[in-house]
DNA sequence: ATCGATCATGCACCTATTGTGCAGGGTAAT
DNA sequence: ATTACCCTGCACAATAGGTGCATGATCGAT
């Protein structure tokens, strides 16, 4: 309802180029720059500036981008309520989420409301958080699963987004068959900070996750190999290269000579897994139908992994 | 900057029939209805319910529109504040107002603005004040100088205006110039009550002035005549029909056998000229300033008029 | 310095949204 | 019953808004 030019231009204050705003919004560049032309049109409005081979916001474009946030999340508020009121049904939905976990959870959302709701358009992109965030500005998408991190996660209080904490997904190790400790339930990070341990590629999402949890107890651990998929750590431990963490959400479903033991003593580490809307959407029932099927999902997931492998 | 079918739906919401805000709007009675069509569909919401030979807003429609009003506050408000602080100029600027104290308001304010801000495409529609808060509403108009009457007014808590009053002016009566009292400078409504009265027609913006001045005295007037432009009433007065009220911004310019009184006494009947916007608009320059214009023009009208004529 | 890479923009072209005018159908008033 | 009114569907037209490619401009690397 609020003019899709002010909305590509809320993408651009975030990517800084038109290209990235393109690639973000599914527009071409040539469309986001006539756009962005246009806007400054029909407003008056200088708001952006040449700089070097790319283009910036001026002052009035920086503020007119902040000013906005409140009006989004104006229109996110009454849009609900409206909904609510009227117990209406919208006709399209879109949700994000990044990693198998969030996979595991969007896709029973998605099939759910999709025989709940036959008419709904239930469209799921899966994304990293930062570009979830991202595609909730540029509207590609509704709602967000995301795993929480220091970095790329927002403040309570950005005037963008509101959060819930869907829960806290405890992370597991993982050791091949053959090892000492395989016989064990639980472990502590102390008792293998001197093994071998693999961890996703320095810089990416996890790996702070994984230093942090090292850092909490005092050791450093040595990191004998990299992987980007949690079928590949599984693989790596199982293969006897060394230990990993797996969050228990991610299922082992029954990796050869691999042993899930839960993490005990002084650092547990965790991921949280939250989910995300626009400010003022989250009283509409469509998100607030999928945050309760979420939150059951995931605990049931959560207490059936548990009984499953240990 | 916010989509024009919602404003189309705000406008139905006063006019209540297609036809009525096709004609408020500029479009065709089926452009109006494609686009309220339109708009349900992509909000996902019922917002109109046939009723009779037309159609009515559902309770959620009435809720969307209710709820709609802060959120054009809202935008009206940040373009003004960005607008103010980037120094920015806009296109174009729409002015509405009614009578002829509006227009000798309004048309010094157009050729003013024209040579102060030449790329400045101004436009002035004459319109009754009911209207011109449609023509507000419609987004026709930016800025609407209109005369306050209790029927047709707003109060100033209403979510979708705002008002400034620019200057009560005075009425003054016109007698013809061979009336016992045309060498007088000063007369009460008392002296005048048993004389043929010149008014507007019943149901008219001016004539429940007219009885408010008179009740407000105790006396009841007779109604010999009636004339829709002061002209009229004029040159009713001047032909010896009757006496009449006349703004004192309305100007006599030299009519024969006409003289102008003060009224003096107990009530002394004024009609309020207000200047109204949209709700959060006020703080843009352009309106600013526009005010601060018309507040000069309509304190240089009124007292070089009281010099003048009396 | 030269070259290549990266970005934004203008242009030609195309699509599809969105408008108009008119005919039709349903409903209230005469 | 007839008339008038109001909304809507349809054929058609205008135009806003999209893509893809070529161009120009700037920065980094060779």
């Amino acid at each position: 309802m609020i003019d899709a030019r002010l909305i590509t231009l809320r993408v651009f204050a975030r990517c800084g180029t038109i290209g990235a705003t393109a690639e973000l919004t599914g527009y071409s560049p040539s469309a986001v720059s006539a756009q962005l032309r246009e806007l400054q049109r029909v407003l008056g409005m200088q708001l952006l500036a040449k700089d070097g081979r790319g283009v910036r916001l001026t002052a009035t474009g920086r503020f007119l981008v902040a000013g906005s946030d409140p009006l989004i999340a104006q229109w996110e508020s009454l849009r609900a309520a409206a909904m609510e009121a009227g117990d209406q049904v919208q006709a399209h939905f879109g949700l994000g989420g990044f990693s198998s976990a969030a996979a595991h959870l969007l896709a029973p959302l998605a099939a759910t409301l999709r025989s709940t709701h036959p008419l709904l358009e239930v469209q799921v992109l899966e994304a990293e958080p930062a570009r979830c965030f991202d595609l909730l500005i540029a509207e590609r998408i509704d709602l967000a699963v995301i795993v929480a991190m220091q970095s790329d996660t927002y403040g309570e209080d950005d005037p963008r987004f509101e959060q819930r904490v869907l829960l806290d997904d405890p992370l597991d190790v993982i050791i091949p068959g053959d090892h000492p400790l395989a016989s064990r339930q639980t472990a502590t990070l102390e008792e293998l900070a001197s093994e071998p341990w693999i961890t996703e590629a320095a810089g990416s999402a996890y790996h702070s996750l994984f230093t942090a949890a090292f850092t909490a107890v005092g050791v450093t651990p040595r990191i004998a190999h990299e992987a980007v998929e949690w079928e590949t750590h599984i693989a790596f431990v199982g293969a006897g290269l060394g230990v990993g963490l797996l969050p228990r959400l991610a299922p082992l479903h029954g990796a050869e000579n691999v042993v899930r033991l839960r993490i005990t003593g002084r650092a547990k580490p965790t991921r949280r897994i939250v989910a995300a809307v626009r400010r003022g959407s989250i009283a509409s029932p469509l998100i607030q139908e999928s945050l309760r099927i979420l939150q059951v999902n995931a605990n049931r997931i959560l207490t059936a992994r548990l009984e499953e492998d240990l």
